[in-house]
DNA sequence: CTGTTAGCGCTTTCAT
DNA sequence: ATGAAAGCGCTAACAG
């Protein structure tokens, strides 16, 4: 308690907290020490709640994520946490349960005003998102996708990262590249078949609808993307996540295609599995934990009253280079 | 606010507080409906921290976490944070940073009084945890392993877990059955060697130094653990985590062994990296989820001054039979 | 059954 | 430079 500390200094309290809240404050360097000593001796720390309730500011921000074990939420969280407790602030974790309407959940806590302001990574981009968001009382910050109207957005640069993959493959004399896609409907999904098409064009090639397949983000996706894009016989195959690249190694295994010896095989995101699987992934790494410091520094931006800057869209972090790519030799 | 609702209904704060609130209260069945009324009018929500400030309770719990990534976390946390939600609990995230101390950065919070109660995951137990855990000034309980002298841990029946994946295989004939184990001195490991070596014991087989190797929780651990092991001739593999199997699976396939013509293999908990790896990993399914509801469930309890039970020992939920073990044919 | 009163721990005018 | 006083929004005695 304040006031114990004020008590051991022989002060008001309210002199206490000029010193402990480190205010412009005027106090004579002798009772700065005084207090200063005290609270030191009886380990004060605060009490959130009640500076909280006289703020009106938490010192709080929440997260809301779809799923926790997918890496690249698991990374982004780590950057939120990272940027919050270095700015002071706590991070309420809220699980989007897969039923729940994204900001349902967050709106009730929100109406209590447990939090400052809002980190919102959405599977999806809803109708009902927008609305929720829109009656949110404290400011947010949309992850891992752009949406029209919102303060700011964190997002990946997907067509960057694509790109990045496309030239690779380019790169080790590939001419016959598919494509596992993402959900075409999708932000992430769209942006990556569009660097995809990017690249192809820059280099001179055509585009060939049965090299892209969608696969969305499953294991059993990646399987059936991959199946369907056999036919064409791509020499390389760029795929839009590991898991449905997990997959496509899967169907390639099956049906006796050798990696990388008769075809490559590249994916976007990196992580744990890239090295879990045979032959490890060559991936292009992105920025997860970076996005959610990133949108964090802009929400308490926000919160505190410094406007925030344009949308982030973040830079691929590069290409790690695994056995699953290897150059073209064969006759196409 | 409450002084908005009880203006609206024409009545005093106190008495709006007290239907609201849902007290005992002796209050007439009018005037209950007009208060519920102009509250449900106004879109009411206590705010969470005056209440905070005036019960002495948050109505949080902070859990820490080693890492985020790790799917025996992630689902643990999904647990707590739906038995937390269900129990009118926010659910705080500290994701405890490689360096630093477990309860370290738990001390900081809760001096500041931000939370009710801690859901202790650490890592490691050492010196330096129980040291912090017994600073702490609100219940806590530990998650994942069990320790002298806490109010209530949850963790897993890892040697029940070990011993069914090891019946497994000796119900497939395997004689000569190796074991991937994780770290020996912590907790989980010590308990998976236990239940390995209680199921051979009870099938009346004697156990073989050789055909133990310490594989940690890494990739590159079960890949090395493996290549140790090969020189015994193992014919089924028991590893005490899914990555350390996914190491293994690469020794394997670089020593030429076929899964599951030549070796079988099962490892402990179930994840997506199951069937992301070739072939695909049977496994002992454990429940973690259910572990982080478990705890949640005695740390509100805790909280509510309802002393929480013994310690829980969750048994494995079962097996998952995938692709990667079969029947002994061999001449062994 | 309902209103009055006090106070949770802190910060911030406003006085002195 | 420091203290006194008020109040953030809510709840729980205590009165009536």
């Amino acid at each position: 308690m304040l006031a114990d500390v004020a008590r051991e200094a022989g002060v008001d309290p309210s002199t206490a907290s000029r010193v402990l809240r480190g205010t412009v404050a005027r106090v004579s360097p002798e009772t700065r020490k005084r207090i200063e000593e005290a609270a030191q001796r009886l380990a004060y720390h605060a009490n959130a709640t009640a500076r909280a309730l006289r703020l009106a500011r938490t010192e709080a921000i929440g997260m809301v994520v779809p799923q926790l074990d997918n890496p690249v939420f698991s990374t982004t969280i780590g950057g939120a946490q990272r940027a919050a407790e270095e700015a002071g602030y706590a991070l309420l974790i809220v699980h989007q349960e897969p039923g729940a309407s994204t900001a349902d959940l967050a709106r009730r806590l929100d109406a209590s005003r447990r939090v400052d302001g809002w980190l919102i990574a959405a599977a999806d981009e809803d109708a009902a998102l927008r609305d929720a968001l829109a009656t949110l009382a404290v400011p947010y910050v949309v992850l891992n996708r752009q949406m029209q109207g919102v303060p700011f957005c964190a997002a990946l640069d997907n067509a960057a990262a694509a790109r990045m993959a496309v030239e690779h493959l380019l790169s080790l004399g590939h001419r016959r590249i598919g494509h596992l896609a993402g959900r075409l409907q999708g932000y992430n999904g769209m942006g990556r078949l569009l660097g995809y098409q990017q690249a192809l064009q820059a280099a001179g090639l055509a585009t060939h609808p049965e090299l892209v397949a969608e696969a969305g983000y499953t294991v059993g996706g990646g399987a059936e993307g991959m199946r369907r894009l056999l036919p064409a016989r791509p020499t390389a195959i760029f795929a839009a996540t590991l898991v449905a690249a997990a997959g496509a190694l899967r169907s390639l295994h099956e049906a006796g295609w050798g990696v990388p010896h008769d075809i490559s095989l590249i994916a976007m995101h990196d992580g744990p599995v890239a090295e879990l699987v045979h032959p490890p992934l060559t991936t292009v790494r992105m920025p997860t934990s970076r996005m959610g410091q990133v949108a964090t520094e802009a929400l308490i931006a926000l919160i505190e009253g410094r406007g925030a800057e344009r949308p982030a869209i973040l830079a691929p972090e590069g290409l790690i280079l695994r056995a699953s790519t290897a150059p073209w030799t064969g006759n196409d």
